[in-house]
DNA sequence: TGATGTGTTCTGCT
DNA sequence: AAGCAGAACACATC
């Protein structure tokens, strides 16, 4: 599942393999993730050429000539990533794009569709539902907004975390290790954290955000970048996905629990209510 | 066969 | 108003 060090992997990926080529063409095999016009919009940018990539929380958008900006959204099962055209097309693979003078391609595979390909203009891509109701971006906010906006709320910490407007750019893995790595319990209430606590959490995000991203992510559910290399996170994770394992802190026992109607890993020993 | 998990949006409730 | 619960989406995996 992408979460902001793998969206931002991706970014980093398309920068250095496609920014400043152009796209001749396109082949979509799924309407629905482009939710749109499937034609027209592959129409309309033919001939154009990629001259940035920008990430904003878990969103990419790869900003064309013409005023144009492909806003991609990967949610749980999408991957982009690069082909020739003597790659055969995969069962998944939703949507293709071809370059000039190369044979290269930009895929989006998608198993579930629940991932989006979206043209809009570039002025108003932002207003779009889903971008400018996003909250601050996880790697950016700075220690004093990050204060005030856990105090500004009363809600479980956890499925805050998760609310794209509330932060932008954790998903239920680095949400759950962010809290590990702070000593913080899920059921924890924003506003109710000591400013310490607070500033730890702050630090917890950062770092683990950064470090994730020099793994080039985790690959969980066959998570790949652009390159098609997997990223090597996941050896560091704590809590994800270690169910009745040892806590490595403590020795303690790791517990799976939903909460918020979602599963959320903790260690009952060092993250305590009270 | 059926439950599960995953991100986001939507609806409806308190 | 704010936050929460549950449903919906789609499908491989167990």
């Amino acid at each position: 599942m992408p979460e902001l060090p793998e969206v931002e992997t991706i970014a980093r990926g398309l920068r250095r393999s496609l920014v400043g080529r152009t796209i001749v063409g396109g082949v979509c095999y799924c309407p629905k993730i482009v939710a749109d016009n499937e034609n027209r919009w592959l129409a309309a940018v033919t001939d154009k050429k990629l001259k940035g990539v920008r990430r904003r929380g878990k969103n990419l958008l790869l900003d064309l000539t013409g005023g144009l900006t492909l806003w991609v959204h990967l949610k749980m099962t999408g991957h982009l990533y690069l082909r020739t055209g003597d790659d055969p097309v995969e069962p998944h693979d939703r949507l293709i794009f071809y370059f000039r003078d190369h044979s290269d391609q930009l895929r989006f595979h998608d198993m579930r569709r629940f991932g989006r390909v979206r043209l809009f203009s570039t002025a108003d891509v932002m207003n779009q539902r889903g971008l400018c109701d996003l909250g601050p971006d996880a790697l950016e906010i700075g220690p004093k907004d990050f204060a005030a906006l856990f105090a500004a709320h009363a809600r479980l910490i956890k499925p805050a975390l998760l609310d794209q407007r509330f932060l932008a750019g954790l998903g239920n893995i680095y949400a759950d290790e962010s809290l590990f790595s702070a000593r913080i319990h899920p059921r924890r209430l924003t506003h109710s954290l000591s400013a310490a606590k607070i500033s730890r959490l702050h630090e917890a995000i950062g770092e683990i955000l950064q470090e994730a991203i020099g793994k080039m992510g985790t690959s969980v559910d066959n998570y790949a970048g652009v390159d098609g290399r997997p990223g090597g996170y996941q050896s560091y994770l704590r809590v994800y996905g270690r169910v009745g394992l040892d806590c490595p802190r403590c020795g303690g026992r790791i517990k799976r629990e939903r909460i918020g109607s979602r599963s959320a890993h903790y260690c009952p020993r060092c993250q305590r209510l009270c």
